[in-house]
DNA sequence: GCCGTTTTCGGCCCGACTGTTTTCAGTCG
């Protein structure tokens, strides 16, 4: 984690211990605004430090605790609070339909502080003789903790798009159904999501939600009423997650498709727009009054605050709506910009499809040329290449681009060795139309810069390929020195992935926003193994969108001669900087 | 705790739903 991050799980929880201890719930605020901030920022929080440049949202106060994390280390409240709040609070809180109130009643009154009193305490009569709990109330806290204790973690939001598109599709389709729209962190392309929230109009509501109902793959209904639906879906791995189905009208459409969507900061900050321009704006309109401005579509209610439209997936309150308001969000790259993906696995390593196979899906996303990268010799596991195998391979691809409907790159996922050097030499990798360079082995904590920085020295590296090793769930970043890495791919025209595998998005939104104030460019690919894996493309596009990319920052938004000229013209330069290095 | 082209004090988004109430508090999104 960097200091960016540090300090916005550090605020996270100081708003946290505060809520429960009852403080100003605008104070509160303050530390969440400030967390989410630091989260979106470009650069470390230290360079706002040192070069004295203000932040919005982070005023003095939060500026002093700042400074005294980057001295120290910590930050004293955040200590002080956690002596004050048992840690175990945090997840009682956490349990739908348990707030800091509750939490804090059942805490002094009971001494709960963890899930296990909790679970102790609700099964004691004594419960009900507290103020504002009756059997409804106790049962709902029970059933938000059955909700919880099963695994109600967040899903790779690659977990459940095929899956949950499809569930919209069958909406669709049912008869009386007008306007669909999927909301929530999933519009957003968000990387995790928590439940799914479908909007839906309708004339015929009764009839609409009794079909929504007796849809297959539904586990249980949780609530079926005029206005909402909620019911527990399997995903085909068996996961269970909630969805909520909203049934608005017509007229209402962008209002609430707008709210529903959030995010809720976003909203807040919209809101706030509204309010200084004398209007009032909730999930059915804007208002002035009583008379409706606008709440048909999204685009008017921007248009009427004077604001740009701002896309799903900016809507995180990190700056999109001050820009919105200059008109200066850029056209965000789409998915239909994109013209190949440049990292497929092929049989000739770990990957599942044959060249026929590649061509075939690359066909389906219309693309002028796929990169087949597959894993060179030291990484076993993967059944990489040894050279022969290499120029075998590349005898044959050569044979098939005679007649392929899709131009199949000839490229290679080259391992970088603990050393920095690179599996094939030079003189090989040369050979090669695109050379993707990565790590796989790490070793616990190790600093990874060096490898990145000798890696490449070749001439002949195009693209670091899932550049912090993270895992969706699960692994962190592997550490390095941003500056450096980014400045010298930067300088040198290597491309950082954009890794659009469900299981790794890496770089993510966040890390893209890092990395592009150093010049550098972008490369997107699916890194897909098995046959039908390069439908993962849309979500690495989502995270482009996120970091607000447009097509010119992406290089496989060029046409194929473009692309092959832009690699000839980076390997050109490299040289020549490699020239004068030794001269 | 943040913020300000009417403000350096006095505001800070807003509505639905639920369960508990007899007029409202807490939670959620």
């Amino acid at each position: 984690m960097n200091n960016n991050q540090k300090l916005a799980k550090i605020f996270d929880e100081i708003a946290d211990a505060l809520e429960f201890l009852g403080e100003n719930p605008f104070k509160v605020r303050a530390y969440r605004t400030a967390a989410r901030v630091l989260e979106g920022l470009d650069r470390d929080i230290s360079w706002y430090i040192e070069n004295n440049k203000s932040v919005k949202g982070i005023g003095t106060s939060l500026r002093a605790k700042i400074k005294e994390f980057l001295e120290t280390g910590k930050v004293r409240k955040h200590e002080e609070l956690l002596q004050k709040v048992p840690r175990g609070i945090f997840e009682v809180m956490a349990i739908p339909g348990v707030g800091p109130k509750t939490a804090k009643l059942l805490y002094d009154r009971f001494g709960v502080k963890s899930i296990e009193d909790l679970k102790r305490v609700l099964e004691d009569e004594s419960i009900y003789q507290l103020r504002g709990f009756g059997p409804g109330k106790v049962k709902n806290i029970k059933e938000g903790l059955e909700l919880y204790e099963r695994a109600h973690s967040r899903f790779p939001i690659g977990f459940v798009y095929r899956p949950i598109m499809e569930l919209k599709e069958r909406i669709s389709r049912i008869d009386g159904v007008h306007r669909i729209e999927v909301a929530g962190s999933f519009r957003r392309m968000k990387e995790t999501v928590g439940d799914i929230d479908i909007l839906i109009t309708t004339d015929r509501p009764t009839e609409v939600g009794n079909a929504i109902v007796n849809l297959p793959s539904i586990e249980r209904v949780l609530l079926k009423g005029p206005t909402k639906i909620s019911f527990i879906y399997t995903l085909p791995r068996g996961d269970l997650i909630q969805v909520d189905v909203r049934i608005v009208k017509d007229e209402n459409w962008g209002a609430s498709l707008m709210y529903f969507t959030g995010s809720k900061e976003h909203n807040i900050a919209v809101r706030d727009i509204a309010i200084e321009k004398g209007y009032k704006l909730n999930e059915y309109g804007l208002y002035r009054g009583i008379n409706v401005i606008a709440s048909r579509t999204e685009e008017e209610i921007y248009e009427a605050l004077g604001m740009q439209y701002i896309p799903p997936e900016l809507r995180e309150n990190r700056g999109e709506i001050d820009l919105a308001l200059k008109h200066a969000i850029p056209d965000l790259v789409e998915l239909k910009d994109i013209k190949g993906d440049l990292q497929v696995h092929s049989i000739y390593s770990d990957g599942q499809m044959t060249f026929e196979e590649i061509e075939k899906y690359a066909l389906e996303m219309g693309y002028q040329y796929v990169a087949v990268t597959d894993h060179s010799y030291s990484l076993k596991v993967a059944g990489g290449l040894e050279e022969s195998r290499l120029f075998e391979k590349m005898e044959k691809l050569r044979q098939f681009n005679k007649h392929s409907r899709v131009r199949l790159l000839m490229g290679a996922e080259v391992e970088i060795r603990m050393d920095g050097t690179l599996d094939y030499p030079d003189e090989v990798l040369k050979e090669l139309d695109i050379v993707l360079a990565s790590v796989h082995n790490v070793r616990k904590n190790e600093d990874i810069t060096e490898r990145y920085l000798r890696a490449m020295e070749s001439p002949y590296v195009d693209i670091i390929a899932h550049p912090t090793g993270r895992l969706v769930t699960g692994r962190n970043p592997y550490p390095f020195d941003e500056e450096k890495v980014f400045k010298t791919a930067a300088e040198r025209m290597v491309l950082m992935e954009i890794n659009a595998h469900a299981n790794r998005l890496d770089l993510n939104d966040i890390m893209i926003m890092r990395a592009k104030p150093y010049g550098v460019k972008f490369s997107l690919g699916t890194d897909a193994h098995g046959k039908g894996n390069m439908w993962m493309m849309v979500l690495g596009v989502g995270q482009a969108r996120r970091a607000m990319l447009t097509p010119g920052d992406i290089v496989n938004t060029m046409n194929l001669d473009e692309l092959l000229d832009f690699i000839k013209k980076a390997r050109k330069h490299r040289e020549e900087l490699s020239r004068k290095l030794n001269n």
